[in-house]
RNA sequence: GGCCAGGUGGCAGAGUGGUCAUGCAGCGGCCUGCAAAGCCGCGUACGCCGGUUCGAUUCCGACCUUGGCCUCCA
């Protein structure tokens, strides 16, 4: 079945061929590491793990890098604010990131390149620019010229002069046109600096991802990804000046954004304070319930964030637990989970995960209808390529229960099965409000009484 | 001001030139000691105004409106 992705460049949906199908190259931008990242910062990281699974269908060999810039004025601010090294910040930090991620059921990256350990490339891929023309000298600076890249601003939809008109900020007077961007910085003492050609100093944000992504993934890439926030002026400038390096050979031959999370009706950022941490959201809901969420909407579309949200993706899990729960005795065959035609084909149209997860709801409803190995096989491989359904049903329906006291919840059931049997319904209801109070649901069924821990 | 996306039933959210999204919630019925679950059934949704068309939520134009980018940002 093949794979039409939409490409920010072209602006269209086109049929995906990569370069080499042997080896097909993804990098997604990651995380500054110097603080928790929020739910908004997750979509793009569940959206394209979906797409990295789907790809690891079609082809051999998938190379999936999420990078950590792990060098930046952030961080620095950061340690400075805290009094402690700038490498605790980022070393704490990055591993909070990637058990952020690993809750969500994020796969881990084949590669996940740190900025401060491509120094080198970083380097050589600035002189490079240099000596082509396309970069400059200024008081300790180096600027990438965007004169001197007539294409600048095909991927925003730009043209410089316009950059120029419509330039908020103060433009530094070293700089040849107002456009230009930092390549590397100077640093003084204090800060984290490098020897290069040009004094101590450091790189700029853009030129991480464009050696990053070169030194891991070549020239020429498959699909680059990230936020469409990041279009401009972030891979805006990794064009140019990865174009620029390589000769003109093309950087990405597929751009995808993914849409910005909003909450309170707000784009959910940092310089605006409307966070929810991934770290707490974690805590209070049911993972998957989050993950659920965020591929609940389209990925190019915003997607608004809310409490009720979240309970509508919780009872959206309930139900189909529920079916995988009475279907918890049906041997599945052996092999590899098929993955439904139907499923596959909502991803292969541009990642489409709301008319999967519709799909999804129709093989809950004939797994639950047909009972049978065939069907609940269905279920759990459609449910795998989106990165769902993985836990054991009792897990989900008992999760939090090490807040519950087992053994008297299955005392109070015996009890209630004992009132039940001798007709005494006042008791056995008194014994059932007991044991909601406890926080505990249950279900009369053929096989029995069955108990949940009550939603959180 | 420039560039770019949206506005779909109580909520979430796809999609389409002409019988159906789907889920959550709700309502009625069956079932159940009662619940829950399950099953059956139920909702005159597509911002506004024009245009094209036999027919538009879907195409075109204007308008209103929300948001994103133009500055760090997923």
């Amino acid at each position: 079945m093949p794979i039409s992705l939409y490409n920010s460049l072209s602006r269209r949906t086109e049929p995906f061929t990569p370069l080499d199908p042997q080896r097909v190259t993804v990098y997604l931008c990651g995380p500054t590491v110097y603080n928790y990242v929020h739910i908004g910062n997750a979509r793009g990281p569940v959206v394209f793990d979906v797409l990295v699974r789907l790809l690891r269908r079609h082809y051999p060999r998938v190379v999936y890098a999420r990078n950590i810039t792990d060098v930046d004025d952030k961080i620095n601010a950061a340690a400075q604010a805290q009094g402690v090294a700038i490498d605790l910040i980022t070393g704490r930090f990055a591993q909070a990131y990637r058990e952020d991620m690993a809750g969500l059921g994020i796969a881990v990256p084949d590669i996940e390149p740190h900025a401060t350990a491509h120094i080198a490339p970083i380097v050589a891929m600035i002189e490079t620019l240099i000596a082509g023309g396309h970069a400059y000298a200024a008081e300790g600076h180096v600027l990438f010229d965007v004169g001197s890249y007539p294409a600048y601003g095909a991927l925003s939809g730009r043209d410089t002069e316009e950059l120029i008109a419509g330039a908020r900020v103060e433009v530094a007077p070293y700089k040849k046109n107002p456009a230009d961007f930092v390549l590397w910085k100077p640093s003084t003492p204090e800060l984290p600096g490098w020897h290069s050609p040009w004094g101590i100093g450091r790189p700029g944000w853009h030129i991480e991802c464009s050696a990053m992504s070169a030194a891991h993934l070549g020239e020429t890439i498959d699909i680059h990804a990230g936020g469409v926030d990041l279009l401009f002026p972030h891979h805006e400038n990794e064009i140019a000046q990865s174009t620029c390096a390589h000769g003109g050979k093309a950087f990405a031959r597929w751009w995808m954004h993914n849409g910005m999370l909003t909450f309170d009706g707000r784009k959910m950022s940092k310089s605006l304070g409307n966070v929810l941490l991934v770290h707490e959201l974690l805590q209070q809901h049911p993972p998957e319930a989050l993950r659920l969420r965020l591929l609940s909407g389209h990925y190019r579309q915003p997607l608004d964030w809310s409490d009720g949200a979240i309970a509508q993706a919780v009872s959206t899990l309930d139900g189909w637990y529920r079916v995988l729960r009475d279907l918890a005795d049906v041997e599945l065959p052996a092999g590899t989970l098929p993955v439904p035609e139907t499923v596959e084909a909502a991803l292969c149209d541009d990642l489409n995960t709301p008319q999967a997860l519709a799909e999804l709801s129709q093989l809950a409803d004939q797994a639950r209808l047909e009972g049978n190995a065939r069907a609940k096989a269905a279920l759990l491989g459609g449910g795998a390529l989106l990165g769902l359904l993985q836990q054991e049903p009792e897990a989900w329906f008992r999760r939090g229960e090490n807040t519950v006291d087992a053994a008297r919840v299955e005392d109070l059931l015996l009890q209630r099965r004992s009132a039940r049997a001798a007709r005494d319904f006042a008791r056995a209801d008194a014994i059932r409000d007991e044991l909601t109070a406890l926080g505990i649901v249950i279900e009369d069924g053929a096989q029995g009484t069955r108990w949940s821990v009550l939603q959180r």
